[in-house]
DNA sequence: CAGTGGTCTAGACCACTGA
DNA sequence: CAGTGGTCTAGACCACTGC
């Protein structure tokens, strides 16, 4: 239901139903709208609050905010899911598809021995035919098993894994910039030694235990990630826009 | 309430009173121990699930999760606030604190008219004497007037700006990556050329107008980005580690 | 099966704001 | 002053999980 609403909220805010500028609906007057209690309203709400779709409140007037960011879409996680909800073209090209035996860092990182076998996915991503993003993607065996049995120029890995049925919990991120090598840079369009915008990604399942690792390469300019921050208060979203 | 539950369960868990990996007690206990309703528990827990230190539940039992990202502060907003949480040392040299009057990109960003008045600040940042960002702040005139009377050299204008009860009220923020001019190489004691992360942050006040916008560059390696995306579910959490 | 978190209801009191 | 969102209570039903 929360979630209805909160679609409901922004479809009414891009159709102009809610100007920009102006005062929303109170929270009071939505609950009527909809014969709802405060909670699932108040949930829908404080989503699009946290998107930075609505300000104010505590005693001021609650607006719809002026120069909203739009297409905030909510995951680093799918490439794919990404591009398309932006409106955009999403392709790849696979420079690697292997099952190989853990390195140092692997292990490490997936925190499995040295020599477990591991899955490593290296993708060139396009959006609309551009080169936009270099894809490092390793995986456990657990998830690599299946990943072998993909096709990695079919699309999206992700939406594969969740259909069969992968427990893919939680992501943390690190961003940081580097410079292109020569092999990123030819494969990116790129001149060697150009700043990219690397996304260190970890992903863990429902228990905790890592189950992916990937180093993604942005091309800056193309794409660039965004997110909101509430001020004094820790509702946060984050997303990508080209 | 449920914020002062937030900090006891985080503090439980640095404790190790609950281990990592091990399990987390359920919503009905932590409602019973401290008499409360499941509202102010579920809040609190939210939180702690946003951050990624408790995953499960949904039938599966709740597990303090192993390798949790540590000390992952909130603000982007306010540098030294962030320095302090994370245990070292801030610093700041100021480059420029200058009025005047706006300019294209000015106008664009701030959303005032060309030729309006604007205040920019300009410093290098230093976490334990090291160079780590070069920050380009820029207010419109209301914020600006107060920035005026600040020493960029003593600390905080964040704090600065809260105690005169300025209304900062959400922060969208953009990452892409940039290679170092001449002048910021120099400040930032990198080699020309070599990428640097650039956060542009644009800060709205509680009817959703523009009242600071920045370009921060940080100097990769020394800092970095960090956030938690839980999948298949909204809640995040960003922040920033040395 | 019992236990888990996800969600919703229908009240309540508070601090704060704007008129 | 009336209206706003922030918070808390005390119930309830559900889908899902693990045993």
């Amino acid at each position: 239901m929360h979630s209805v609403l909160a679609d409901e909220f922004r479809s009414r805010i891009a159709s102009g139903r809610w100007p920009e500028g102006e005062r929303a609906p109170s929270e009071a007057v939505l609950c009527r709208e909809f014969g709802l209690s405060r909670g699932p309203v108040r949930q829908a709400l404080s989503t699009l609050r946290a998107e930075g779709l609505i300000v104010g409140g505590r005693g001021r007037p609650p607006l719809v905010r002026r120069n909203a960011v739009r297409h905030a879409a909510s995951a680093l996680g799918s490439f794919t899911a990404w591009a398309i909800a932006s409106g955009h073209t999403p392709g790849q090209r696979t420079v690697e598809q292997s099952r190989r035996r853990a390195d140092v860092e692997a292990a490490e990182r997936l925190q499995v021995s040295l020599g477990d076998p591991v899955v490593t996915v290296r993708r060139v991503r396009y959006l609309d035919g551009e080169p936009v993003m270099f894809e490092n993607q390793h995986f456990a065996w657990d998830l690599g098993r299946l990943v072998m049995d993909f096709d990695p120029d079919s699309g999206s890995l992700n939406s594969y894994l969740a259909a069969c049925g992968a427990d893919l919990y939680a992501s943390t991120h690190e961003i940081d910039a580097v410079a292109a090598s020569a092999d990123e840079a030819a494969d990116l369009d790129v001149l060697e030694g150009s700043p990219l915008l690397r996304v260190s990604r970890t992903t863990v399942d429902s228990v905790g235990a890592v189950v992916e690792y990937a180093d993604d390469l942005y091309v800056p300019g193309l794409t660039a990630i965004t997110f909101e921050n509430r001020l004094f208060g820790p509702q946060t979203r984050e997303g990508t826009t080209p």
